[in-house]
DNA sequence: GGCTTCCTGTTGCAGCGCAACATAAAAATC
DNA sequence: GATTTTTATGTTGCGCTGCAACAGGAAGCC
């Protein structure tokens, strides 16, 4: 499920102001495509629109943001929008953020398994994911100290990021 | 703000089935009490009122949950409850469930600004607190090698509690 | 008492999230 | 290719979350 694309350029973890965003926008789309071609899922137009959505911009999303940005035609139903997610979700496209309620496009080639760690920029709204390998083993040690059976761990740090803090 | 009476009795992290809960509540409610005081803050009626419903259970309860459970008089209206979550969150009493949307009464004693990691029971919703310390570092490190200036770290883990692991 | 400050009640509204059912489109089976 | 099955989308409706704005009331301060 690897793809060169998106793995031979590095992405920083937050995406500067600057960044191509068109190619990055085409690169997640490309690898979407590949990565349900492989699975024998459907990358159907209401998906990829969705999709599209949260790709234009690096923050985080809600249901009604994205009808918003869906612009033409007629405007789906929130219902619609949240089956959209649900299956990009499912399919590792697409992160939730749960301390907003809201969700971003998945601009990193992670499996499904690792830890990821959300930074959420305060003043830009932007999120990067950041690896959380060192954190995970802490935190399982943590869990299983206290007889706890983990299963994926939530976590997010809300902050400044680098290019709002050069400002 | 270290109050005895919470830190004599070493509370396993996840509160037993059969764990003496009035004691437990009391113990609570006294600390909120003393806490209160001690800042000359209020603790009204109605504040009092909301953190006795979260801690009738260990588990997460939203607004119109605790409402419910409020019972007697005149049912407030949620944003009634809302303003009393924001008064007990603000003095550490009461915790958000971001993953839940709903809240749990703080059973624990740590200063606001340590890490704490929660541990949520998908089989009997129950809430645990775990201290985070070595995560804390891991994460710091994490945030600084993307140039992040984190804030306070949110961790919630979900999984099944050692009560309910042993049936 | 009079003033300020803080708390609660009331009304209203917007977003989140899903259940249940109906319809349409694609896949699979024959 | 026609039929069945599966899968995706549209429609309606509803309940919960969360807050803004204003009004009244209670507690503390001078």
């Amino acid at each position: 499920m690897t793809n060169p694309a998106m793995t031979d350029l590095p992405h920083a973890i937050f995406p500067a102001p600057d960044h191509d965003h068109a190619r990055c926008t085409s690169t997640a789309i490309a690898h979407a495509e590949a990565l349900c071609a492989e699975r024998a899922q459907r990358l159907t137009p209401m998906r990829r629109r969705v999709l599209q959505a949260l790709l234009s911009s690096h923050r985080p999303l809600g249901a009604y943001e994205i009808i918003e940005r869906l612009s033409g035609k007629a405007r789906p139903a929130p219902i619609t929008i949240y089956r959209a997610l649900d299956f990009l979700r499912d399919n590792g496209l697409v992160h939730r953020i749960e301390s907003r309620n809201a969700f971003v496009a998945c601009v990193h080639d992670h499996g499904g398994d690792d830890l990821v760690v959300f930074l959420i920029c305060e003043r830009c709204g932007a999120v990067g994911e950041a690896p959380g390998g060192a954190a995970a083993d802490a935190l399982q040690a943590s869990s299983r100290a206290a007889g706890f059976t983990p299963k994926s761990p939530l976590i997010e740090i809300a902050g400044i990021c680098a290019h709002c803090r050069e400002k």
